[in-house]
DNA sequence: CTGAAAGCGCTTACAG
DNA sequence: CTGAAAGCGCTTACAG
């Protein structure tokens, strides 16, 4: 039986060894600390936050130090976040964990945050943004930086002033429209971090048009993201471009079952209109359109060539391989985290910034998989 | 040019515009709320709070409520913990967030602490534990609670005794051994919710057997969680039941990429072996067989059949569609997140145990998909 | 039903 | 180089 170990609650605070000091019972304070160094709780904090340089005696630190590895120590954030009026800490906010395209971009920020700033994630339910309420909570924390990805506008709009943001893949908030006249504090521009989306758009339509295709379907997220409002624009105005046709009507949430059922409702529709290709505004969408299209007997490429975003690692083991846009999700988070640091005035020199040059390519770029390669006309 | 918004570090505290009072500078505190209420702190923190049932007037509670909209005021969880000694959060911390896997146990978390506690996700880099260091900044934080997911045995040594803690998918952790005579402190059994895996492993083993094949190779994960070990040990332990040979000697971190080095450079042996099926510890892995089978030109599942563990959404869409070992992570998370309520004495029966009877089915069970589907013998 | 006050554990000027 | 003290914004007994 799994899950069966019986070991019933255990309180917060362990009961006491009765034969401890008081201040044994619970952690260790800077105070506990001092006691045991001989000097003040003022030279605790300084020595623990290494800020002792020309300010305490090397003997002095020696001896906190060893109080403070004996008693095993550790700052509590949530006094020195009250005194300080700010955390350690960068909370990075995004609509939709389960898809594996954010643990790129976590991986790129937690690179250049090093241990300046503890990465913390916050998650809504599936694919939604956190309500006021937990915002609210959030910025409670006094966190020191906000990270937010592919925000709504919505979203944005409600967003609290508090903390240092960066916004990252929120396409339209660092644009601030043509006129702007400062209009008062009405839809402040923030500090965002952008894909470069247009060069991967572009291929991906070009390539569709040179296989023949005239009449290309579009499978929408319904999430309401600005970013993903973005590449259906794109892949609008590409589209337009090299005089292909587009057809819509479908979206879904990014999930591949929701995918599959929503494919399955509009394929009549856009077989009918003759569409011989379905771009999904994410790979995990046209995992779903897979799925379907082998219940529906639509076989891919001959008859369906599909193409999604993302390209997530699984998109190359596909049946067939998925043709996708690819986002250097990583470079995202890199970039994001050093804007951030520079921000709050911490340096991102060390820890990253420099062993990852390619750091501020955004481009996304085509992948071409065997999903679309069935040349027709 | 993606990413050149211009709008300068912006710092946490804004410079007091010096037409306003003091206090408005910031965020409100409630002596802001107070004062315009014309009450006490105390009130507004019992008003903030919920706890007025039968302490504050029906009358003062309207005029805090009134105070608190119109400032914004939202109360300090630093401040807020530091009194308490607690703060309203759960910290989760899990090995790999790219692992599609971690956002169904995500799910069901957030699904049954609902505003309860807010969730925060820690994460280290790939694949790796938190360090003490880092450990000891989230204790720092003082969360009500710690969920770890998929630890190791070294980091549940070192794991701090401070918040309530429910381990996820930590098979030993709960069985304190056979003899445990209290030997002291040394090994503290804790809360555990594990996965019952034996019925899907022993489904997969018999499926390969019944299948034909004798000699079954084990690409394992490097990463050292418990569970993962345990996997290869049922594994090897069904195939012994089942008088099947396991050939191992391969492994990987959990990445496509790296799964495929992992294969190719094990491949030749396995192949003198006899083996004719692969079983991989999870399911990312087995995706990098697959890539790795094509280039090598081995032919899934005729040459050689191959399985993974977790059933990802998208190992339906894989070529040839995976076989897999699926677990119920909505259900670990949502059991975790109820024991871990209950162990705070807050009753997990509104947010989701209720609207979820299935929560506790936490048995693993196998789906068979065509990469396995070819008998022979 | 309500308020004054102590205290949570730090950090940071400010004096020495 | 070091310490005493104020203060960060809450919460919680404790009096009324």
């Amino acid at each position: 039986m799994p899950g069966e170990a019986i070991e019933g609650p255990r309180p917060t605070q362990s009961r006491a060894p009765r034969t401890q000091t008081r201040s044994a019972a619970s952690r260790p304070t800077a105070a506990d600390v001092a006691a045991l160094a001989g000097t003040s709780v003022a030279t605790v904090s300084l020595v623990a936050n290494g800020k002792t340089k020309g300010r305490v005696g090397a003997e002095t630190v020696a001896r906190v130090t060893d109080a403070i590895d004996s008693l095993g120590y550790v700052v509590d954030h949530a006094a020195s976040a009250l005194a300080r009026g700010t955390a350690d800490i960068a909370v990075l906010i995004a609509p939709d964990l389960a898809n594996p395209y954010y643990g790129d971009v976590v991986r790129g920020v937690t690179e250049v945050l090093g241990d300046r700033l503890q990465l913390l994630l916050a998650v809504a339910s599936t694919g939604v943004q956190p309500s006021p309420a937990v915002m609210a909570r959030l910025v409670g924390l006094r966190p020191a930086g906000l990270l937010v990805d592919a925000p709504s506008q919505a979203f944005l709009a409600a967003l609290p002033d508090g903390p240092a943001t960066v916004l990252l893949d929120a396409p339209g908030a660092d644009a601030p429209g043509t006129d702007d006249t400062g209009a008062g504090g009405a839809a402040t521009p923030r500090d965002a971090v952008n894909y470069d989306l247009a060069p991967g758009v572009d291929a991906l339509v070009d390539h569709l048009a040179d296989q023949g295709h005239r009449v290309v379907a579009y499978l929408d997220s319904s999430t309401g993201t600005e970013t993903l409002a973005l590449r259906r624009r794109l892949v609008a105005a590409a589209a337009d471009r090299r005089g292909l046709r587009l057809v819509d009507g479908a979206s879904s949430v990014i999930e591949v079952a929701a995918a599959t059922h929503a494919f399955e409702a509009a394929w009549p529709g856009w077989d009918d209109s003759g569409a011989t290709a379905v771009v999904c505004a994410t790979d995990t969408q046209a995992y779903g359109v897979l799925a379907a299209a082998r219940t529906l007997d639509v076989r891919v490429p001959d008859d369906l060539a599909v193409a999604g975003f993302d390209d997530l690692p699984s998109s190359q083991v596909t049946a067939p391989g998925l043709t996708s846009v690819a986002l250097p999700g990583a470079a995202l988070g890199r970039t994001a985290a050093a804007r951030l640091l520079r921000a709050l005035g911490l340096d991102p020199e060390g820890a990253g910034a420099a062993e990852h040059p390619a750091a501020d390519d955004l481009t996304a770029r085509l992948v071409v998989r065997p999903s679309t390669l069935a040349p027709r006309g």
